[in-house]
This record gives structure tokens, sequence and C-alpha cells, in this order.
DNA sequence: AAGTGGTCTAGACCACAAC
DNA sequence: TTGTGGTCTAGACCACTTT
């Protein structure tokens, strides 16, 4: 009783992935509720549970349902659409906090370091200078959405560690700490990519929730480029927006 | 893919994961080499040839292999980037065309209805103001890297499905065809996401490469909101790219 | 104890490609 | 004809959660 599926005949895997689906539109399933199990679904397909299993694998690798052992699969949740609206005068944590969106910065390290070949030649420094490499960890509404990393050269902030109380933006230090006027954006650049394991376990994410990452070069009139940043985000929940006049 | 672990062994399937991924890097593969089919694989490692698959299944997933039916898994191919430099007055192919990096824009489809409420509203139409939608396909160097979706108010572009000949860029035929000045950019924004179906078809892609999704209003001073386009470009290879003076 | 998801084995039939 | 990937069935054992 094979009775295999031909090619022009829609597959299991297909149906099934489409079935799960509907359920959760036509029955208006919100977040964390429960769709029908895998043996469920196996009866109700006269499936076998591997052929369950393959679709709703595919389901999880889109982020449309999650699993917990021993209980079962649920609705994944639509995450909140975070905008970040750029602006050549204004730093990321500045832009941010623009539009009502309470967020928090978390210094997660510091250390000073030399630069790689690519970081001093896009800061325009000579062979011995140093940085500050700065990682921070963005929270919105107690959700983790972005990891940055600054780096800043330390002949234009010697001492920059010293300033990370009470931290609430590099821009902030820059000008209070240092007395520097407004950094302005030079080079923004945003590409798509998968996580690293490092935003895997910061952000806690899935392998397949896509990231975008964001850099961007910020320079100071008078002094020189300041700061090189590289902020990586979760592309589920993170937009970035630019107007122009 | 999975949620792998628990276990402090080391399952089968991440054995071969990683037996794969040495074996491409340490005999120094290049794009199109074969790698050892499933039989092959699943002698090596006693397994079962579905364990083997579902390894393989992961690494496809990734983009690292490709497979093609009756002939074996093959190395895919590293994707040569992609950069796109914006330009508040310059359109989607003047701006690709820019750096060198010829390319070429396929019409996949035109037509002519009503836009959603969302699009009515960017585009500040009327009620019964209709809308060309046109479908686009980039490909560089014979590889498709990007959809893009052009949607134009019928009453500035009346006739606009009659000078898509030769197409070049719906920036010249705004200009050329309609006498318009050249359009400029009011908003643009950037999110990244996982390919839909249409993605994975028309750009060759895999499930988890990610997307690149760009948004983009363009006006003509004195006309009105001329174009709302989006564009979805592999996210693996193309990099949006802005310099502020 | 029963149900659920996670991993894996064994084996079937199919469509396609290469020899 | 043989080998390859693609889909699917049947069933095993495990770890975990719920009842």
């Amino acid at each position: 009783m094979q009775e295999q599926a031909a090619n022009t005949v829609e597959h299991q895997r297909q149906k099934i992935i489409a079935y799960v689906k509907r359920y959760i539109r036509e029955k208006h399933l919100q977040e964390n509720d429960k769709i029908p199990s895998e043996n469920e679904l196996s009866r109700l397909f006269q499936a076998n549970r591997n052929t369950v299993r393959s679709a709703l694998t595919f389901l999880k690798a889109q982020g449309i349902i999650y699993s917990e052992k021993g209980r079962g699969f649920f609705v994944a949740k639509k995450p909140n659409p975070i905008v970040y609206k750029h602006d050549i005068s204004l730093g990321f944590s500045e832009a941010l906090n623009q539009g009502r969106q309470e967020y928090t910065s978390e210094v997660l390290d510091v250390r000073l370091a030399l630069p790689t070949a690519k970081e001093r030649k896009l800061l325009e420094l000579d062979e011995n200078d140093n940085v500050y490499y700065l990682k921070q960890l963005r929270t919105k509404n107690g959700n983790h959405f972005a990891v940055g990393l600054s780096i800043l050269p330390e002949k234009y902030v010697p001492g920059f560690e010293n300033h990370l109380n009470d931290f609430c933006g590099v821009n902030n230090i820059l000008i209070n700490a240092y007395n520097y006027t407004h950094p302005l954006c030079k080079r923004i650049q945003l590409t798509a990519s998968l996580p690293k394991k490092e935003e895997l376990e910061l952000l806690n994410i899935s392998e397949n929730i896509p990231i975008l990452k964001q850099e961007g070069l910020f320079y100071i009139e008078g002094v020189g480029n300041i700061e090189y940043f590289i902020v990586r985000a979760r592309g589920d929940s993170f937009r970035f927006s630019m107007d122009f006049q």
C-alpha cells in the first residue's frame, strides 16, 4: 500500500505545512498556543510521523512555530518591530531614543587593543595606534535585539574605560567627558546575514533568524574619524529607516 | 536547524556535518566539486541513509552545498559581493551601474491594478487611482541576485506598459518617455528576512539565505510621489552602502 | 503511566543521470 | 543497468512533561 505520490501530486509534507498554517490562521491561534501534536497530525493525514516531523521542522525553521520536548509544538511570537530612524547627525542610541522607544544599553565588555588592518585603514590610524573595543547589548522591553561593537581610537579618547558608569551612549561620553562636538556620520553600510554563535546566545534567537548588520563610520570636525561601529540586530524585529527632505 | 543538544554525546548528524565541512576545507574543494554521496557517507559512518540525508539537508540549507538529482551533492559557490551605493538622486539601476558593476534587469511582469491601502497611503493616491506593478529580476554575471517590484501611479505614467522595450530602468522611462525631471528619494527602509517561495525560485537560493529587503519612496518635484519600490536581494551577496559628505 | 518531541535504523519506490 | 538524490513508511529507543 505504498501509493507513492507522483511528482505532479502535492506531497504529504506540503499538505501538512499548508494545513498547520491554515490551522493557526483560521483558529486565530495566538503566541504560545498549542498546535496538534505529531501523533495527531500523523493520524489525521494517514502519514508517517517522520513525514509530519519534516513538515514541522520546516515551520520551525521559518520561525512560525517552536517546540518543547515533552510538551508539544506552539505558535511562535511575532516580534514587535523596532524602527531605527537614521540621521547623519545622531548616534545609534540617540536615534533610537528619538522615536519614543525607550530601550537600555548594557556594556558587556571594554578593552584596549591593536585594531585589525581593516579597522586601522577605516579609522585612518598609524601602525601603533590602539583602539578601544566597546561591546554593548541593546534591550527593549526586556528583549535583547542587538549587539553593538564600537571601535574608538585611543588617542582621541584616552582613559575611555573610566567614563562608562551610567552609560547612555558613546556620543554622550564624547561630548560630556571630552568636550567634542557631536560626531557626524560619514558612511553607513547594511547587509543581511545569519547569526553567529555570539548572537545566538546574547540575543537568544534560533539559527534561522536573519541578522541585519549595520556598519557606520563617524567623524568629528577638526578631529578625525572618531568611531567605527558595527551593530548586529535581529532582522525580524529591526527596521532601518532613513528620511530625506 | 535542529535544537541539537541536551545530550552530551555528539550525534551522528553533527559528526557528518563536521566531516563534510572539514572534507571541503581540507581537500580544498572548489565550487561545483563533488562531495561523497549519501551511500558513501552512510557506509563510512555506519549510519542510516536518512541520518546522512538529515546532515546534508542542513548543509544545503546553510548554502554550503547543493544537490542535483541523479548526480550528487556539490560544493556551492561563494557569492561575489555586490555593493549598492545609495544616492538620493539615483534610482536602483543607476546606482548599480555607477560602480562598474554591469548587470541586467529583466521584466518579469507588468500589470495595472488597485493598490493596497498601505501603498495608496504612501503614494498619496485617491480611492480610484490605479497603479502599475512592475516586477523585475536583476542579474549579475548570470546570477540572479534581487527581485524588484516598482509601483507607479497610473495617472503619472499612462500607458506605461508600452515603454518596456529595451528596458533599462524605470527612471529612464520616466525621463525619456514622460519628460519628467529625475526622481528623488524621499525615504528608504531596510530589513532582513528569510526568502519567500518566490525568491527561493527566482533567485534559486536555499531557505536559509537571508534576504535584505529595501523599500524606497521616490518623488518628482512638482508632480508627486512617483514610485514606491521594494527590492529583495540576496543577503549573502548584497551590500547596501551610503556615503555622506 | 501516558503522551510528546528528538534521534536513529531499515527499507521501500520513484525520477533522473551516467555508463 | 547501476548509482544518485527525493519522498515516504514502519518502528525502535531516549529524555522530558503531564496526569
